[in-house]
DNA sequence: GAGATACTAGATAGATCGATCTAGTGAGAC
DNA sequence: GTCTCACTAGATCGATCTATCTAGTATCTC
C-alpha cells in the first residue's frame, strides 16, 4: 500500500489551480507535473475534474488553516500583530514565487461561484474555517463582534492579496495590513472607539 | 460605418468573462451570445481571445469608473455613506443577478496574474482607477494618507465581494461596508483617532 | 456602372480537452 | 502456486478549443 500519487496528484492539482486557475489547467498538465500516469488519476477521483478540484480546495484549504492556527497560537504580540503578520507571510510568498503564490482557493472561488456548486460550496467551507480561526484569535482578547472583524479582515487580506498580485507589488498588502491592524486595536475593549458602534 | 456588432462582442465577452472567468469562457460562446458571426470576431479582434479579453477588461472598468464618479459624486453624504453606498450597490447586482454579477475584473485578474502580462496589466490600469476615484473622494473629506486608505476600501470590497459569491451570501458585504465606513470615519481630521498612527 | 473597402458567413485545420476503456504489473492472502 | 485486487500505463474517443482561410455581401466613392 502507501503509494504516495495520489498526493503527488493532489498537490499538483493544488499548485497549478493556485497559479492559473480551474479552467485553464488541463488534467493532462497535473498528471505531468505529479509525474502520474494519466490512468491513475481517475483511479484514485474517479469524480474527474471537478472532484479533484474539490479536493484540492480541501487539501490547500487545511494546510492554511494550519497555518493561520500557528500564528495565532504564537505567544508574542497581540492579535492586530498577529493579523499583520499573517499579510506579511503572503507577502513573503508571493515574492518568492515571483507573484504566483496567492490566495488557493480565491480564483477557483470565483470561477465556480456561479458555475459548478460542488467546488463553490469546497470553497465556502475553507473560507469560513479561515474566518472562525480569526475569529477565536480576536475573541480571546475580548474584541466583541469578533465574527464581524475577522469576515471583514479576511474580505480585506483576500482583496489586498488579489490587488498585490494583479499590481506585481505588495504595495497594497503592505498598507491594508497596517489599516487592519489600527482597526482592530480600536476595537479593543477600553479603546477610546470600540463601543462607538452601537 | 456603425455596425455595432463589436460592441455587441465586446458587451457579451465582458459578460461572460464576469460570470465564469476567462479561460472557460470559449469565443464560439461569445459570438453566440453576442448573436454575431464568428468571421466578425477576428476581424474586430485580430490579436485573438488575449485582445478581446484586454478590451473587455477595460470596457467593464471604465464602466465601473464612470459608477463610482456618479456615486462618488452625489451631495447627500460623506465619504463613508458614499463608500457603503458603492458596497450596496454590489449587494443588489449580486441578489438580482443570482450571484453572478461579482466584480467583472477580479476573475479575469487572478486567472491572468501569472498567465498573460497584457491582461494583467489590464487589469491593473482598471484597478488603479478605481483606486483613484475613491482617493479623490476621501482627499475631498480633508482626510490624510487618502490613497493608503482607498487601497484598503478598494481591497476590502473586492474581498468582500469574492466571499459573498462564494458563500450565496450578502452578509459579507454588508458586515464589511459597515466596518469600513466607521474606519474611514475615524480617519477623518479632527476624529479622536485620527492621528493616533504616525 | 466600376471598384474598393468593411463586414459577414462559415468551413476547416490542428491541437487539446475530459473521460473511458483495455491490458498489464506487482504485492500480498491463502 | 495462484488468486485477488490495487494500481499503472497509455491508446483512444468524441467534443471543443483557438485560429486561419476563402467566399460572398453590402455599402460607399468616384
Amino acid at each position: 500500500m502507501g503509494s504516495d500519487t495520489r498526493a503527488r496528484l493532489l498537490e499538483a492539482a493544488a499548485r497549478l489551480f493556485r497559479r492559473q486557475g480551474y479552467a485553464a489547467t488541463g488534467l493532462k498538465q497535473v498528471t505531468a507535473e505529479a509525474g502520474a500516469p494519466w490512468g491513475s488519476l481517475y483511479h484514485f477521483f474517479p469524480g474527474g475534474k471537478e472532484q479533484l478540484g474539490v479536493d484540492a480546495v480541501g487539501y490547500s484549504g487545511a494546510r492554511f488553516t494550519r497555518l493561520f492556527d500557528l500564528v495565532y497560537g504564537r505567544a508574542e504580540g497581540d492579535a492586530a500583530e498577529a493579523v499583520r503578520d499573517v499579510f506579511h507571510l503572503s507577502i513573503d510568498a508571493l515574492e518568492r514565487s515571483g507573484w504566483g503564490d496567492g490566495c488557493p482557493i480565491a480564483t477557483v472561488a470565483l470561477e465556480a461561484a456561479s458555475t459548478s456548486e460542488p467546488l463553490r460550496h469546497a470553497c465556502a467551507e475553507v473560507f469560513a474555517d479561515w474566518r472562525a480561526a480569526t475569529a477565536r484569535r480576536l475573541a480571546a482578547e475580548g474584541i466583541e463582534r469578533a465574527e464581524d472583524l475577522a469576515t471583514c479582515v479576511l474580505a480585506a487580506f483576500e482583496g489586498a492579496l488579489l490587488l498585490s498580485r494583479a499590481n506585481h507589488d505588495t504595495g497594497p498588502l503592505r498598507v491594508t495590513a497596517e489599516i487592519m491592524a489600527r482597526t482592530i486595536r480600536e476595537c479593543r475593549p477600553g479603546s477610546a472607539s470600540a463601543d462607538s458602534v452601537s
